[in-house]
DNA sequence: CTGAAAGCGCTTACAG
DNA sequence: CTGAAAGCGCTTACAG
């Protein structure tokens, strides 16, 4: 239709909606498509080009754990990123439980122009094998698979275990996620490790696991808590600002001052963090940052450039506030 | 390949491959494809497909403000009841702006199998013109345009408004959203008008609205509360729980004491209402059930049925809670 | 029940 | 600089 408007072949039609004219149409007709475009309202038919070219414009995003607020920053910053040019797809799953390969394969049959995996364990990505672009988000460890943009999660650990000696706490328990997302395995060995050497003691009986959910979380610090208090333990670090907020809750109703009786810090620095009554203390992430230079590194896979740094790693830091100070 | 390996031809493959065998394929040669399949672990080449079809199996859902975690349950209720043979892309937008028509345009070359819009306005309605199937989410007033699910988030409002007066609130302030989507605009004329039914005032100068921000909210209700104080505005209702957050944050700062001399409630009745301290009186938004309802109607449209009910309201209720109890 | 063939809307060598 | 033609991987009347 464009093509008979303007009085040329489809061909030339395709160089000049596709933005391939140098040296290859008349400025002539270059003016007559782009007129037969506007006047027709015309849209490049998605479908056809990427059958034609052998790959779509879609990017897929596959991602745990989408209801997690750290999850909306970390869209935000692969979107602007990524640009117009490529719509982002993503292949959501149930809070906490990871997409299964056979799953992904299916997205792969759209003929995604990229691929960025956020959080995923060594199995997923050894059944994946995806041929295409490729990047690796919060993946520690995983960095023979692709390249990826980690967080330096260890780092804050470590500041949060300093911090808590600093206050005079000699024995801490540990709220963990049972997610095996690796992650958490990182936050929970720095933050042990960095406590040992320290003095602080945090038996075994005073790390337990839970969902991600802060009901989940109010039910397993209130059975735990009365042992506890009784071993002596002045301080609850949580795997993640959400498990923080059920310990906050609980401790409220067991009637245990924070920070006097209880300090509790978390992970994630959930924008809710800076406002809850105590404020939370919490290892920031830098979610943002995180999206955008996963997007950046996806981008330049895509575009055919090599990476001149295939692994990045995002610096996390600790936020002191009202729940320990 | 698959056709060769089981010696018959593309047709019978692809017959088999979508179940269109009823009467058309052998036993023989169905279970000879199926081998072949599995044995080669073919999957349908979705582009491909969708070019013979006319479309593909994407469902596009738009939406301005995926960083509500709010938004993170409709997402869920969405893609359960979609099932797995349809592939959720969002379109998503940087929090609160909504995409323009052209970038629906655009996502439209994709070819979706259908349109969800969630929160829209009559102009980027208007603009789009979808031809195929299409629900609308959490728009009221624009039934005309589409089958809709909808909130009956006046009903939470109503009830919100007879609490306070019923607690002796006299004076009230109201925060709102600025952004222009419908739903605020329900939630503070029903407020008001139950408000002022109950003998409730709430002056002009006492109205303000923010972007749907903690920190903005708590900026801006800094500044006004002075004068409220003075005014004699015993009870601030906030047109979502995250404008909420921020003033509590803030009414601290300022000394006010929760709720005896300020009561504080808002909408949505997000995740961390009920665990922030005082836990936050809210209308509580059914966020999986709209989810739900939409994809189950969507996936009517989708499979050519007609839906028996086009318009669907879904409750809302207040939860008390320490913010103004 | 089966397969050859046309066609979906594009892009891209290729010949001119 | 331009256009006819092949081809991307499927599906679907159609003829047998």
């Amino acid at each position: 239709m464009v093509a008979a408007r303007a009085g040329v072949s489809t061909a030339t039609v395709s160089l000049v909606a596709n933005g391939k004219t140098r040296g290859r149409v008349s400025e002539d007709n270059i003016s007559r498509v782009r007129n037969a475009i506007a006047e027709l309202g015309y849209v490049v038919d998605g479908i056809g080009s990427s059958l034609a070219k052998g790959v779509s414009s879609i990017v897929i995003l596959v991602a745990p754990d989408i209801s997690n607020p750290f999850f909306a920053k970390v869209i935000a910053g692969v979107r602007e990123s990524l640009g117009s040019e490529y719509q982002l797809l993503l292949s959501v799953t149930d809070a906490g439980e990871f997409p299964r390969a056979d799953d992904v394969r299916k997205l792969m049959a759209l003929r995604p122009a990229g691929l960025l995996v956020d959080a995923p364990d060594a199995g997923f990505l050894e059944e994946l094998s995806v041929a295409g672009p490729l990047v690796l988000l919060d993946a520690p460890g995983l960095e023979a698979y692709a390249p990826s943009v980690n967080l330096d999660v260890a780092h804050g650990a470590r500041e949060l275990a300093a911090h808590l000696a600093a206050s005079g706490h000699g024995r801490v328990a540990y709220v963990d996620s049972v997610t095996g997302t690796a992650t958490f395995d990182v936050r929970r060995n720095a933050f042990l490790q960095e406590a040992a050497a320290r003095g602080i003691s945090v038996p075994p009986e005073c790390i337990i696991s839970t969902t991600i959910d802060v009901g989940a979380a109010a039910a397993a610090f209130a059975g735990a808590w009365p042992q506890w208090q009784r071993n002596g333990v002045t301080a609850v670090v949580c795997g993640t600002d959400t498990h923080a907020y059920g310990v906050l809750q609980e401790a409220r109703v067991a009637g245990a001052r924070i920070p006097e009786e209880l300090a509790v810090a978390g992970f994630d620095d959930l924008p809710y963090s800076a406002t809850s009554n105590p404020s939370l203390t919490s290892v920031h992430l830098p979610a943002t940052p995180l999206g955008l230079k996963a997007g950046a590194q996806l981008r330049s896979l895509m575009e055919g450039r090599v990476l001149e740094q295939p692994q990045v790693t995002l610096e996390s830091s600790l936020v002191v506030r009202g729940s320990t100070a």
